[in-house]
DNA sequence: GTGAAAGCGCTAACAT
DNA sequence: ATGTTAGCGCTTTCAC
């Protein structure tokens, strides 16, 4: 592999000269440059990163580490932040936390290790102590995205779960549901406890409060929504809908439904959460609030991009908004003799 | 930071005893070593990754290129990666090719340039010659997936696409089917070829020809099955059975054959391909062929870790099976006035 | 505008 | 078993 001496020595020039012409700053004249690039072209000379980075203490390489790359919804994120970073001539480097703190810690220490230039952390655990520190000292800059709380982040992107619940909970009131469950994620994440606020700012609105629906805690898994709706079922609670913490929980639930024979808006209706790729595949097609998830994604690797380019005009956070997606799976409740007044109250 | 000479300094040792103690190699005395991993334990100190990548020419880096992380089934295929380089104490540095040539090329050489210890390239289109002489010329060995050919190949990783086609039209033909249009990828896969002939295999079984089915190329998507579907049954062609080229042209598919009234499998029996999250969670649930994309991921990076370490005893090919995986959606034709010979041959 | 010189932090011969 | 030495390929002052 041809070395910048090559180059220098074939172009004519000093090191230091072919050096500006690689990384495009200082002052060249146009003569040695074309003698420059012509010596790169016939040598195939590519610069040497490690190198690089070693002299200039910089990769241009941007972190990231989520949950779980092998999940649909952090891959739409990775890609994002690969579409983001190339767009700044950088790449990303994803590694996987598990949602167990010491893989999250682990995930990050290796990409401090590899001199990233920036992380992008999708964490579900607090950041362990010695973590947050060797991010101090590092000086790495830290896009936090939703997650839990991280004391070391420059920005933070944050999606509107708050929003989200509030409006999926309200289509359901506005339909006409009084009999409602939630089928929530766990409360170690700050996603479940936005979206309760939200689902209670609904029902505030309608002059009622989380005690007059049943929320049911678990994860956002598809079992515990098959598990979570079998149970409903099987316990002879009127529920005429159920708002699912994501939509894998929401696919859970909609099983569970069909086994037991229930019509799906007609006798339950269904809500779920992110919109994920099956959302729409469904049947029947699930109703859900959209997260842009690429969008996060992407925009985490633009901000650190510029943060990296010393543009400080950062906004500490910012909120991405969610939004609603109609499809089949929620309708107006049947006439239920039990209660009365969920018929008054269906306008 | 900490370098490396501030250890030594505080150990009292020189450089190289914290390198061999650092890397774990060459001997040090019980001794020194232990005042050694006080020091660093005392100063926090990280080994600079680019300092060594640059004097030992390794980074532990495995590159890999897929068609577009953001996509399950290439998510799938990395998380695997991730999982068998971290046992190798290597991370993946993945970047999406796409399925464009330029961008696939534009892809290997970032991942090249980054000295990556290896590569595994799952592409779609032939490598660029100036590609290929680059790979030679930089001796990373390389893990082929799937997809196109590969000249640079170390060995190649291949789902048995052969297999897993020739078993769903097998179990067509065993359930009776004789009216069966095949939705086929594009023509420039490999993996399209492959089901083709495995299609071909089990027509032969029975003693007919891919002539006797109707076969339509379009490309992996859920338009194209959607489309290609509402076609066929405007066509008033009799077709009892869809062999989708995967999931997602299934669920087009089976979007059509509902909006146009069609039973699954009663009046239309639909098969897919890949086993994607979704396809269970269609209505019917999807009978589809199982490609395992994470242990494929997994395997690819445990051979380019045994390759690393001086494994030459690599067999240069491997076929990873497929598994038919039965659910709902294949049933049995409907007695076809048309066609008695149908009802004869299903025993 | 260009070159000379000095290292970035580490490893790998080689010597002892 | 440990230290000495000589760079890996590049960037960045600092002169000129």
């Amino acid at each position: 592999m041809a070395t910048i001496n090559d180059v220098s020595r074939r172009a004519g020039v000093s090191r230091a000269t072919v050096s500006r012409v690689i990384a495009d700053n200082g002052y060249v004249s146009d003569e040695k440059r074309r003698l420059i690039e012509a010596a790169i072209a016939e040598l195939g000379y590519r610069p040497n990163t490690m190198a690089r980075g070693l002299r200039s203490n910089r990769s241009d390489i941007i972190g990231a580490v989520v949950v779980e790359v092998a999940s649909p919804f952090y891959a739409q994120m990775v890609g994002g932040m690969q579409k983001g970073a190339r767009a700044a001539g950088k790449s990303v480097l994803v590694a996987s936390g598990y949602a167990v703190a010491d893989d999250e810690a682990h995930a990050i220490l290796e990409l401090i290790d590899r001199s990233c230039d920036g992380l992008v952390l999708y964490l579900e655990n607090p950041l362990r102590a010695d973590v947050v520190e060797i991010i101090r000292k590092s000086r790495t800059p830290v896009i936090a995205i939703g997650g839990s709380e991280c004391p070391v982040a420059t920005a933070r992107i944050h999606i509107d779960n708050f929003s989200g619940a509030r409006d999926a909970m309200q289509l359901l009131l506005d339909n006409g549901h009084r009999d409602i469950a939630y089928l929530s994620g766990g409360l170690m994440y700050r996603d479940t406890h936005e979206r309760l606020r939200g689902i209670g700012a609904a029902l505030e609105a309608h002059g009622l409060g989380l005690d007059d629906i049943h929320v049911v805690h678990g994860d956002f898994s598809e079992s515990f929504g098959f598990d979570a709706t079998a149970r409903l079922l099987g316990s002879g609670r009127a529920t005429t809908a159920i708002f699912a913490g994501d939509d894998d929980v929401a696919a859970g639930s909609l099983l569970a439904l069909k086994q037991a024979g229930r019509r799906i808006p007609e006798d339950v209706s269904l809500i779920g959460f992110d919109d994920n790729f099956h959302a729409r595949h469904l049947t029947p097609g699930l109703t859900t609030v959209r997260q842009p998830v690429d969008e996060v994604g992407r925009m985490a690797a633009e901000m650190l991009s510029r943060i990296l380019a010393g543009d400080i005009s950062q906004p500490a956070e910012t909120t991405v908004p969610t939004e609603l997606i109609v499809r089949q799976s929620v309708g107006r409740p049947a006439r239920q003799p039990r209660r009365k007044e969920s018929i008054a109250l269906a306008r």
